[in-house]
DNA sequence: AGACTATTCCGATATTGCGGGAAGATTTGG
DNA sequence: CCAAATCTTCCCGCAATATCGGAATAGTCT
C-alpha cells in the first residue's frame, strides 16, 4: 500500500525532514544535513533558505539551528487553553501544599503533552517539562482524561494506543486498561504505580468544565517511597481533587 | 527582482502559508483555508495531510488547529540554551525582590525572545510573555544585549533592525540608538522610558559568560508612576546587575 | 595576498504538485 | 431507519517547478 504516500506533498515532507534533523542535531552545517537526508547541496540550501525566510530557522554560530519561532507559536498556543491563565496558579498551590511534583497536561491524539509543571520543594526546574509529550496511557492525568471522555471516543482512543511500556507497570493490554479507566470513573481520581517511570508515584484528575469539556488533568508526582498508602489513598487524592475543582469553578466562572 | 524567490521552495512556501494562517485562525475548516489561500480542495487537503502526518496540525472539534508540537519543539529549545536551568530561580527572586516583573529574553536576529517572565506580587500570569517577540531596540534588555556585542556584530545589527516606533519614546534614529548603546557600555546597564510602551519603564542588564559570550539579558520592567527617580537609576540597576552577576557565575561554575 | 572552502546561482531534465471532478464517508433531516 | 446533503478523500492529465550537477561568487584562513 505506497498509495499511503501518494496524498502527501513530498517537498514539504523533505522540508520537515530536515527541521527533524536539526531538531535532533541542535545545530548542523549545510554539508551535514546534506549527507543526514542524502540531498544534493542546491537542493539543501534552497529548503533551509526558505525555512529561514519563514523563520523555523536561523543561523548559528557554526551551523543552522532551528529558531524560537516554535516556542511563540507553542507559547501562544498554551495560552489559548481555556482556563490557562488560571492553571498556574493552582500547580503552583498544589505544589507547596504536597512537596511534591505538581503539572497539568493536556491530551493531544495519544500523547499527553506537559503544558505546565513545578515543583514544592525544589524551585528550580519549574518549566523543566514544558512540552514535554509521553503516552496518555502510562500517566496518571493521562488515564484520568481518558477515563472521562464520552464511551465511543474512548474506545477510539484505547484501540489507537500503542500501548508500548515505559515503566515496570505500564498497563499493555487495552482489556486491562479498560478496568482501570471503569476504577478510576468510580473512584474520581487515578492512580499510577511505576506506570510510567521506575520509582514514581502519581495521582492525577480530570479537568472538566460546562460538565462534560474535558480541557486537560492535573497530577501530583513523586517517588514511591513518599506517595504510598493513605498519603496515596487519601491525602493527595484530596488535595487534587480539591484543586481540579476550584480551577473548574475559576474558570466556568470567567 | 522577483529572484529572491526563486532560490526558495514555493511547496514548502504553500504549506507554511497553511500553518500561518491557522496561527492566526486558531481553528479552521478545509474549505475556510481553501478560501483564505485562494487554493483547490484537494490542494489544500493534500498539504493538511502532510502537516498532520508530521503532527504540526491536529484536527480540532471543528477544524483543524496548530498541534503543540511547537511547544514540544519550543521548550525543548529552551532547555537547551546555556544556563537555562538556573535562570528561573533568578528571575523569580528578582521579581519578589522588587515586586515587578522581571524577564530573561534572548536575541534573534532583530528580536527578542522573552523566554522566562515571572511579576512579583501578582503570581497569577507567569509564562503569560513566553515565546512573545518585539523588535530588539525598544526593550531595555533588548538594548542591553546589543550594546555589548562586538562592535562589527553590533553594526550589523544596527543596519538591519527596522526602528519601528511601538512606543512614545522608541528610538526611531540610528545615529540615537548607536549613543544610547555608548552610554549603557559605560553605565552596565540599560534604560527604557516609554520605549516599548506607553507607561513601562524598565531596566536591563546582559548575561555574559566566558568573558563575551551573550546568552541573554535580564530586566525588571513596570509602570512609569513606580520606577522613577533613584529607584530607575541606583536601586533597581543594583538588583538587576546583581542577579546577572550572580546568573553568570552560577551559570560558569556548571 | 593567495589558496582553499563554503555559499549561491544557473540551466536542463523529469519528477511531482496542481486543479477539477468522481467516489467514498459521514452527518443531517424527514 | 433510510435518503439527501455535505464534507472528505482519491484519481488523473497537464504543466509547473523541484532536483541535480556544475560553475560563479563570496568568504575564510594561513
Amino acid at each position: 500500500m505506497e498509495n499511503q504516500s501518494a496524498s502527501r506533498v513530498k517537498t514539504t515532507e523533505t522540508s520537515f525532514e530536515m527541521l527533524e534533523a536539526l531538531f535532533q542535531e541542535g545545530e548542523a552545517t549545510r554539508e551535514e544535513l546534506e549527507e543526514r537526508l542524502g540531498m544534493a547541496t542546491s537542493t539543501v540550501h534552497r529548503h533551509l533558505a526558505t525555512l529561514q525566510e519563514y523563520g523555523y530557522v536561523v543561523r548559528g554560530p557554526e551551523g543552522y539551528r532551528l529558531s524560537f519561532k516554535f516556542l511563540t507559536f507553542g507559547g501562544f498556543l498554551r495560552r489559548e487553553v481555556p482556563g490557562y491563565s488560571m492553571v498556574k496558579q493552582k500547580i503552583d498551590d498544589l505544589a507547596s501544599q504536597t512537596d511534591e511534583r505538581a503539572q497539568f497536561i493536556i491530551r493531544e491524539g495519544t500523547d499527553r503533552v506537559y503544558l505546565y509543571t513545578e515543583i514544592g520543594d525544589n524551585p528550580v526546574q519549574t518549566g523543566a517539562h514544558t512540552g514535554r509529550r509521553g503516552p496518555i496511557h502510562s500517566s496518571a492525568a493521562g488515564k484520568a482524561i481518558v477515563a472521562f471522555l464520552p464511551a465511543e471516543e474512548r474506545e477510539q482512543v484505547i484501540d489507537s494506543i500503542s500501548l508500548e511500556q515505559t515503566g515496570p507497570n505500564t498497563i499493555t493490554d487495552p482489556e486491562r486498561l479498560r478496568e482501570d479507566l471503569a476504577e478510576i470513573r468510580e473512584r474520581g481520581y487515578a492512580l499510577n504505580r511505576e506506570e510510567s517511570t521506575a520509582g514514581v508515584h502519581a495521582i492525577g484528575a480530570p479537568v472538566t468544565v460546562n460538565d462534560d469539556e474535558i480541557i486537560g488533568a492535573i497530577s501530583v508526582s513523586g517517588p514511591a517511597t513518599r506517595l504510598k498508602s493513605d498519603r496515596l489513598e487519601n491525602e493527595l487524592p484530596d488535595l487534587v481533587l480539591a484543586a481540579t475543582n476550584e480551577l473548574e469553578l475559576h474558570i466556568e466562572h470567567s
